[in-house]
DNA sequence: AGCACGCCGACT
DNA sequence: GTCGGCGTGCTC
């Protein structure tokens, strides 16, 4: 007889409380990254052990009779691996949230739930013995049947299968049943790839490939280049290259409606690879066997939106973020993270050369890439003929009145483009713009004294904010400069734009396509059909139709408000501006018509426009990075975001007023003033704000953490808080 | 986050 | 007399 083995399990659960549970579990030790079921209070929950010990350690503060054990150890999955769980680790310290919380999110649904996996047996394959025979037994007629029967000719998932035939999974079933077709291993790694279709490589995109191919161990690299220079063909080939010597590559994209396209060509040129996709559209269950496959080191491409970054991938030998700029690699709920900086992490961590590629890198990036700490890689040339860079005209505002936010030269340019039979298209975006107040007149624009950023004019009390330093005031009677007694914020005007469309042009209907009415699933493609089959000819957008869509008989785009981008209290709002401006001016004049963008600005003197005008990005983000610099400004300083809502406002602000007391106490911190939020009722409660910032990120964690502490230790009725670490705006 | 317990208003 | 409002307190 021997003793009965007990092991004391630290759990991560999905709870909002900075803390690891402690079980007893009656057992050999399971392994650390495990999933287990344990009881909560009342509730049964999932969790991951994250340490495992013989004895409980005393430093935890508990006695063998408060534990709790747990119910099971699931083996549904691989137990997630050191690598992943110091990552979740690293981005639970970073970002100042729970770490059951952080791994949570790098779990798929289905493994966060409270009970074995049941969908294991998608991960199977099929295959038919005998194709030929197979089709011999079904009727002629039975297209699907057959086109089933095909597909079997190499190794299928069940859903493969089901993507094929919606019955195909009871076909399947029947011919499983019937001896044709029987479990197969997907031969991804015996067949060598296919030396197709590989287009020749311009001299830029073949310097970039060798130097890529010669990395070793961890470099980042920024890969710079246009739209249509070829980014994507260095991907595959670098990619390619990693795979044959057998490692996994990650591929991070910004949006789901991208990646589809990108999937196919993926597919295209690694006929025999598994490629997973993993984001947030896909079913539970296909997202978690993607997930599984690609932790078990099986589908070697993985090609995701941001969640996929966290992904296991024991063998990964390569990372690349498309697109490294673009927002939507930030989560802006919940666990708040940018996945391009968790994927140079992970690159870190992992030792493995990463790809950040951009027309338009993030500034952050740029700065890297100045001091040296990313390898530039510059794509100059256009690899695709044809396309001929759009010709842009600025149209002053200053001499001109704005009919709701249209100058007679726009109004008329578009009139000539809709009399020519093409399309045109209507650029506005108001997404995440703060109303900065200006004179129209003079071009005075409302700024704080004391820190040189634009001044907010919050609304709902009339009042003048910096979101920096806190500073208030009422807003101007009228323009210190000219005089002028109306004055109102930067763009202004475009709400009604689409109405007044209507009656410029009775004859041609204007289409919005924005995210509030594309919602509802497939509106967004009955839209795009309309707008393909030349039904709709005047489009309103935002920036929704800045990426991607192209559209053949579009040759004029008009921007409506750019100023508003230009001059926003978010000091990201420029380069955001510029990538989206090339980016909508990239959608006029594709298929040999002439295309135009009209940019109309009331400030063409700012050097944002040459450098626009140009294409020069390098010069702009060059310029911008020393505006930062000398404003200190992100990234050289550290910004942390301390947000509170509550029932009233008045308990919000002065929970953070007292958080701002225990901040300055902390040596190096700068923090301001809580400033109302400016959607302010959300789900009837009221938000306020403080910025933190530091010269030194060290300084800015330590106190951020200090903070943490003291808040959790102080009792707030009604008040929830959060920290938001590399804000998106301020 | 859940889910309890816990004291004060309109109702079978 | 009870059902139920959500304040506050805890979860190994």
């Amino acid at each position: 007889m021997h003793a009965a083995v007990v092991s004391y399990l630290q759990v991560a659960l999905d709870v909002p409380l900075q803390r690891t549970f402690d079980y007893l579990w009656a057992g050999p030790a399971p392994t650390v990254g495990s999933r287990v079921v344990v009881p909560f209070g009342k509730q049964t929950l999932a969790g991951v052990v994250v340490a495992v010990s013989a004895e409980l350690d005393p430093a935890r503060g508990l006695t063998v009779a408060q534990l709790k054990a747990s119910q099971a150890v699931l083996d549904d999955m691989p137990p997630l691996p050191a690598d992943i769980l110091a990552l979740c680790k690293f981005c639970s310290d970073y970002y100042a949230w729970p770490l059951g919380q952080v791994i949570a999110a790098a779990l798929p649904g289905a493994l966060r739930q409270p009970q074995p996996w049941q969908g294991g047996q998608a991960l199977q394959f099929w295959q038919a013995l005998d194709v030929t025979a197979l089709l011999g037994q079904l009727s002629p007629r039975a297209h699907k049947q057959r086109a089933v029967a095909e597909a079997l000719a190499v190794p299928r998932s069940i859903e493969q299968v089901r993507a094929v035939a919606h019955d195909g999974g009871r076909w399947l079933k029947e011919w499983i049943a019937a001896g044709w077709v029987v479990e197969a291993v997907p031969q991804a790694d015996t067949a060598p790839p296919q030396a197709s279709a590989h287009p020749d490589l311009t001299a830029c995109q073949a310097s970039a490939v060798a130097r890529l191919n010669a990395a070793q161990g961890y470099q980042p690299f920024l890969l710079y280049g246009v739209t249509g220079s070829g980014k994507t063909e260095v991907y595959l080939r670098e990619i390619e290259a990693r795979l044959a010597h057998g490692g996994q590559v990650l591929v991070l994209v910004p949006e789901i409606n991208l990646t589809p396209q990108l999937e196919a060509r993926f597919r295209l040129r690694f006929p025999h690879e598994h490629i997973v996709a993993l984001h947030s559209g896909l079913a539970d269950g296909e997202r978690t066997r993607n997930w599984l496959l690609a932790a078990q080191g099986r589908a070697r491409i993985v090609l995701g939106t941001r969640l996929a970054v966290f992904t296991p991938l024991p063998h990964l030998a390569l990372i690349v973020v498309d697109e490294e700029h673009d927002q939507s690699y930030r989560q802006q709920e919940g666990f708040r993270y940018s996945a391009r900086d968790v994927a140079v992490y992970r690159a870190r961590q992992a030792q493995v050369p990463i790809v950040l590629g951009s027309a338009t890198p993030a500034i952050e990036s740029w700065r890297n890439m100045r001091e040296g700490r990313y390898t530039l890689l510059t794509l100059g040339q256009r690899a695709v003929t044809g396309a001929k860079p759009p010709q842009m005209t600025l149209i002053s505002t200053q001499q001109q009145r704005l009919f709701d936010g249209l100058t007679q030269t726009a109004i008329n340019t578009l009139r000539d483009c809709l009399d020519a039979g093409q399309q045109a298209l209507v650029f506005i975006n108001r997404r995440g713009y703060s109303p900065v107040l200006a004179c129209h007149e003079c071009g005075w624009i409302a700024s704080c004294k004391r820190c040189d950023a634009r001044l907010v004019l919050h609304r709902e009390d009339r009042r003048l904010r910096c979101h920096h330093c806190g500073w208030e005031s009422p807003p101007p009677a009228q323009c210190p400069d000219c005089g002028n007694a109306d004055l109102q914020p930067l763009g202004f005007g475009t709400q009604r734009l689409e109405e007044t469309l209507t009656g410029l042009f009775p004859d041609t209907p204007p289409l919005r396509i924005d995210r509030d009415n594309t919602r509802r699933k497939g509106s967004l493609d009955a839209m795009l059909q309309q707008v393909h089959a030349g039904e709709a000819r005047l489009l309103v957008g935002t920036q929704m139709l800045a990426k991607g869509h192209d559209f053949a008989g579009l040759s004029l785009v008009v921007v409506v408000n750019a100023d508003a981008g230009l001059f926003s209290t978010d000091f990201r709002a420029q380069e955001r501006l510029f990538a989206q401006l090339l980016q909508v001016a990239g959608r006029a004049g594709r298929a040999g018509l002439p295309g135009r963008v009209l940019i109309q600005t009331r400030y063409h003197d700012d050097p944002f426009y040459p450098q626009l005008m140009s294409g020069d990005y390098a010069a702009f983000a060059d310029r911008v990075l020393q505006e930062r610099k000398a404003n200190d400004l992100p990234p050289y300083s550290a910004w942390a975001m301390l947000r509170a809502e509550s029932k009233t406002l008045m308990r919000a602000v002065t929970y953070l007023r007292e958080a701002v007391q225990l901040l300055r106490t902390q040596p190096g911190i700068h923090a301001g003033a809580p400033i109302p939020a400016l959607m302010m009722r959300k789900a009837n409660q009221e938000r306020a704000q403080v910025l933190v910032s530091s010269s030194s990120r060290p300084a800015l964690q330590s106190a951020m953490r200090f903070l943490m502490g003291e808040l959790l230790q102080k009792k707030a009725p009604g008040v929830r808080w959060y920290i938001d670490i590399d804000p998106s705006e301020a």
